[in-house]
DNA sequence: TTTATTGTACTATTTTAATGATACAATAAT
DNA sequence: ATTATTGTATCATTAAAATAGTACAATAAA
């Protein structure tokens, strides 16, 4: 898996994001244990700190839960990780829609612009 | 004029996006001069320092010129400027289509909910 | 000519992010 | 019972970003 870390963003924050959209995805499914802090630091190649650190804000959103010593599972509280994943959707889509109309593109220009955009993994 | 600057990415990179903005939108028309590093730091709440490294960097990209005593101004080089405009409209497109495909949301789909979307300031 | 404004340079300090290293308690695995 | 794995906590260090303060040369404005 691709974790795609780069530098213009904190990487606690880039990992966060990661771990919500394999949750949100279901590569790691509802109830499945995940893998430990250290697995998952070498896996993304930081220091397990700041693995650490992005798991304990991702525990905050409810979609993990850790165990002491069995590790962390993803929660199994499927309308939730519905929701989450709207809600990222949502976000990306105001997001988007607001900038480009900053740019001066309105609505019916983004739609074209989108079907002509390439079709990339469907 | 809104900078909306948050703390999840640097500073500095939020201006330079900013400031391609008002010129590639046209609130900085081209050959106009903009305002000093004083005050356009003054007018986003930064330290002069932050505003010096933001429009050195914008520098780079040719939209702005300096001239030592009477300040910067916005390239005459209308092309450019269209050119800019046009690349980071793509790169949003880019981002937003990758981010969203992520997610498990088809062109379609996509689209469907660009079309529900608030249409904003249009 | 004098003054004010401009971009620019420099040094120091603070804050945040990330790394490195180590340690401990709980418990699953052996 | 012993060992290994787990999350977690702590301390120190490094690097980058941002702030704060000051200064200077060029020149537009007075």
């Amino acid at each position: 898996m691709a974790w795609n870390l780069n530098s213009d963003r904190p990487i606690y924050a880039q990992i966060l994001e990661e771990m919500q959209l394999r949750i949100v995805t279901g590569l790691y499914k509802p109830g499945a244990k995940i893998p430990s802090v250290r697995d998952l630091a070498t896996e993304a190649g930081v220091n397990p700190n700041t693995m650490q650190k992005a798991l304990a804000e991702l525990e905050r959103s409810g979609l993990v839960m850790a165990q002491r010593t069995s590790g962390r599972i993803v929660t199994e509280d499927m309308e939730m990780i519905r929701e989450t994943r709207n809600k990222i959707a949502q976000e990306q889509i105001k997001d988007f829609v607001d900038k480009m109309q900053k740019l001066g593109f309105q609505k019916e220009e983004i739609i074209k612009l989108l079907e002509q955009a390439e079709g990339g993994t469907v």
